[in-house]
DNA sequence: AAAACATAAGCAAACGTTTACGTAGTTGTT
DNA sequence: AACAACTACGTAAACGTTTGCTTATGTTTT
């Protein structure tokens, strides 16, 4: 491990050519560049990112945030995928990868995310549906790139990639539909999350479409396994012959508790998913559901990022990826009343 | 945001006392100390990462590392839990926490490892007890502080943090032979691995506690969701009336896999899982396991880091965890057989 | 053949810390 | 009152790059 410094003096020329011979700028004869960057792999000379993010004031490095994860969110199955998506891509182009989950003290006050306030990153990965409108414009407004996953606003003047939802929402209400369903309930966390909401507009929108009555949603605070059981409660008083839930945990939940309350699935009740996480399958009744291909959302992420620092003014963009229904054992055709 | 050099200017006073300050270090007065943090507050002054790492050669940050991840690893719920753990843990001692997946390259190579190369990182978490050990072995030759997670090697001069496997699976083995279960069978992953060859262990001296049979062991190559419906097949041809696995997506395969084949579980054959994964309750019928507190793990992993950080010389340390049988309904009392 | 220009390489400032060392000033000892 | 021993602070070197500017060396143009 030999520094660039020490390369330089040992091959009898300048740091500065060794650092432009290194970082391939021009301003070199190709021999010497040539002889160079060859005792520089044999020395296996490595810049020192320290020494450059003090000169470039640059530290080559995203943060992959995820906001105040805590107790039962932190088991969420959703965001490790994503994670190894972007990793892998931001592995491919040089930039470190670094990890923070944000509390309500740096959404309080931006300036106390070491992160940002000491400029550890270049820029952010922001995370799932429920991080605060006001804190990604904080940190728009101070110049930091941002990249939402599973959220966007159009308010938001941030590039954003999200799973097709709408579509996605649509093609399970449309197979709900097909199989006559006509007493439906939709299971959703809160309406501000975009997520829920354009997965709720997909919903209703395939119902609108075939002209049939929108389906009642049912709002929870959140989106957790036990929350479906909650919901579930209310909804069955409705006598619905199938629940459409806005993601899988939301779904199982609700149709653990129909199953502990007797329910036959999917006689009784069909259930519909999202997110098609690892479980679905493998669920007291495998879950019909839709797919969404978490890792590949990191991905695009990571490249959505990287173009971003290539070009701040490059127009805003948003990235959708395309889902997937899953059909499973939990949705089956209506049976005809007697 | 201000640096600590313009700080200096503004007070009068030298960089050096302003460094000093704001490190808590001695050699100043009181009065000048208080003056000096007062304003630095005020002022939002914050040091420079990228000069710090320079002048100290250190990164202030670890790297939590997985192994090769790929395919349906990727999406192994296993890891986020501890991740989130050592985030907090990390968070609060102010390191900062790096993420990297290490594959066959960088294990052939150690030094083409860019965190490590260009020590980006101050010491790393190694995650899974499929790393090899000659790669262990590597970094710590070259003096990077190491932490195992889920694996442990007598021979390796490092520190790890475990689950009390062996004793988990004890248990585990004690609640099926309590069940009255004779014929019994293990499925396991790759014997070398730690945790299956610990959880094997487990199981096997339980009933040999007992002066029972040993129950056969059948290896797979990994210990995938795939892979249990594989080894279900070959263990199937033994009569088990109940089949005991070292992590539950391997007995989540194999319990899939007996009720695809017709068996009624568990009136039939009984099953227990290791870990508790989320998806383990949810499961086609609920599954008997044994819980893995894995926030733990990663915080437990985040301290031994600093205390090793702070006293390199220190001996080595094996931090156990304690687990937990979690008796759900894929287990029950086997049947007189006629 | 002289002038204009392009190219290759070096020089040195700048990035913002940390820390060993030096130097006053203050307190304590005899 | 002289000297030692601290204490409080400043000085300056060192960390290893990047990059604008300068200089030397060709190369082309007229």
């Amino acid at each position: 491990m030999v520094t660039a410094k020490a390369l330089a003096a040992e091959l009898g020329v300048s740091i500065a050519t060794v650092s432009r011979a290194l970082n391939g700028k021009p301003g070199l004869s190709p021999a010497l560049r040539k002889r160079i960057l060859a005792e520089a792999a044999q020395r296996h000379t490595v810049i020192n990112p320290a020494a450059r993010m003090l000169a470039t004031a640059k530290s080559e490095s995203v943060c992959f945030a995820v906001y105040h994860l805590s107790g039962p969110v932190s088991k969420d199955p959703f965001y490790f995928p994503i994670l190894m998506g972007l990793e892998e891509e931001t592995r491919q182009v040089g930039l470190q990868l670094t990890i923070s989950v944000i509390g309500e003290e740096e959404v309080k006050d931006a300036a106390s995310w070491r992160i940002i306030s000491e400029r550890r990153a270049d820029g952010v990965i922001l995370n799932g549906p429920f991080v605060p409108a006001s804190f990604i414009l904080k940190l728009h407004s101070i110049g930091i790139p941002v990249v939402l996953i599973d959220n966007f606003n159009d308010h938001l003047p941030v590039d954003a990639v999200v799973a097709a939802d709408r579509s996605g929402a649509m093609e399970a209400a449309k197979h709900i539909i097909s199989l006559g369903h006509k007493k439906v309930i939709i299971l959703s966390g809160p309406k501000d999350w975009y997520s829920n909401a354009e997965r709720c507009a997909g919903f209703l929108s395939a119902f609108n479409e075939k002209g049939l009555d929108a389906p009642e949603i049912i709002y929870g605070e959140d989106t957790t396994y036990e929350t479906g059981e909650k919901l579930f409660k209310k909804a069955i008083k409705k006598n619905p012959t199938a629940i459409i839930s806005v993601n899988d945990a939301l779904a199982l939940g609700a149709m653990d508790c129909a199953i502990s309350m007797g329910y036959t699935i999917p006689r009784d009740i069909s259930f519909t998913g999202f997110d098609d996480i690892e479980g679905s399958r493998t669920s007291r009744v495998p879950l019909t559901t839709v797919s969404v291909p978490r890792e590949f959302l990191g991905r695009a992420a990571g490249r959505l990022f990287w173009s971003r620092i290539d070009d701040p003014s490059a127009p805003r963009q948003r990235i959708e990826i395309e889902t997937k229904l899953i059909v499973r054992d939990s949705t089956q055709a209506v049976k005809k009343r007697s």
